[in-house]
DNA sequence: AACATCCCTTGATTTAAGTCAATAGATTTT
DNA sequence: AAAATCTATTGACTTAAATCAAGGGATGTT
């Protein structure tokens, strides 16, 4: 418990000792099984989820009840409806496993108090959250300008760890696709022509 | 000058006048004049803009010709590529002014140094990044879920300040569109049926 | 004032993706 | 082991948006 999460902080921030006991005393730890959800939308977000095993997603369910994914967080990646968490607001959308997963959490008392308290922790979060909207933008910049053969290319290069392990249709959901249509684009790039 | 940055960072976070002085040693000014750049594709983005008045966009250029824009940056909102920015590589987007514009520049070295030296001001950059990742997550979504008169309609409810002072194929490209079809979805939406 | 450029709209047509439906192979559950 | 559910593929058809093309009104420039 705990090692994929501050092997993550360390990369980032150095952490003495005492700095990475009074962190972890802000965190707790939960498993969950495949299936089961962190979040259900209209609850409020309670936590931000790190992955330290497992694979989680969020989604939303549109009006026709199709579901349209948000996120993949795979080891080593955050997940929370941070609006929700942050404003006190019910939840827009659902956070669910997708594997059985082993989290480490944090509360948003903990969070504020460690904002407070622990500049490093400050820095941390300054530091994940500049890449997370850096990775957001450019995800907005491929749903425009790109084909759909291109993003489904790029998502296999981009995250090779996450492509075989959560089934083809969740994939079609996260690039903006029905299920038929990824099948075809897939088709048609084993053999062009 | 400076005036609407630091009205908008105290509304974040409160500021001693030496810490307002502090920040304000290591922040510049720049005019620029509609259609001029700040920032061109390939350049390294050297600074973040912070709008004190009038509105620049960031946008890409396909391989068509055909321009995507990312983002429109009125009074009080900050633009640049943040990617490019941090890692010191050639940026993949431009950045040019609307309209004429006054804008608060900070360089990377001046901004590294605030975040080393000044609390506030990494508190002040988390929460902005925060609020910005939000809002690029809800885009996301939006893309993938919503029609595109919602999506329109969205646009002129969220950004009134905005709609009237950028041409009407601008906003077609910032969400997605051809000029062709957001007029044509404009039509259909004044005389329903 | 004349010219050029930009901007928006509209029509005709093409194209890409969605929808509906059926099937078959995997996987999970009982 | 059988039943049920989930998953991926494929075909036929529909639909929504893009593309191509033209025209007219604004706006800006010399």
């Amino acid at each position: 418990m705990y090692e994929v999460y501050f092997e993550s902080f360390k990369n980032r921030i150095s952490l003495t000792d005492e700095e990475e006991a009074l962190i972890k005393n802000h965190l707790s730890v939960k498993k969950i099984r495949k299936r089961q959800y962190l979040l259900q939308e209209e609850d409020p977000c309670r936590h931000i989820a790190f992955v330290e095993k497992g694979m989680l997603r969020s989604y939303t369910v549109d009006k026709n009840g199709t579901e349209h994914i948000l996120q993949f967080a795979p080891e080593g990646w955050f997940i929370a409806d941070l609006y929700s968490f942050l404003a006190e607001e019910p939840s827009s959308y659902n956070i669910e496993a997708v594997e059985d997963s082993e989290l480490v959490l944090i509360s948003r008392p903990a969070y504020n108090e460690l904002l407070k308290t622990s500049p490093k922790y400050l820095e941390f979060s300054h530091n994940l959250v500049t890449n997370a909207y850096i990775a957001m933008q450019r995800r907005i910049n491929d749903l425009h300008e790109r084909s759909i053969e291109e993003r489904y290319a790029d998502f296999i290069s981009r995250y090779p760890q996450i492509i075989n392990r959560v089934p083809q249709h969740m994939i079609a959901s996260y690039l903006g696709l029905t299920p038929e249509t990824l099948s075809r684009v897939r088709r048609r790039m084993v053999s062009p022509g």
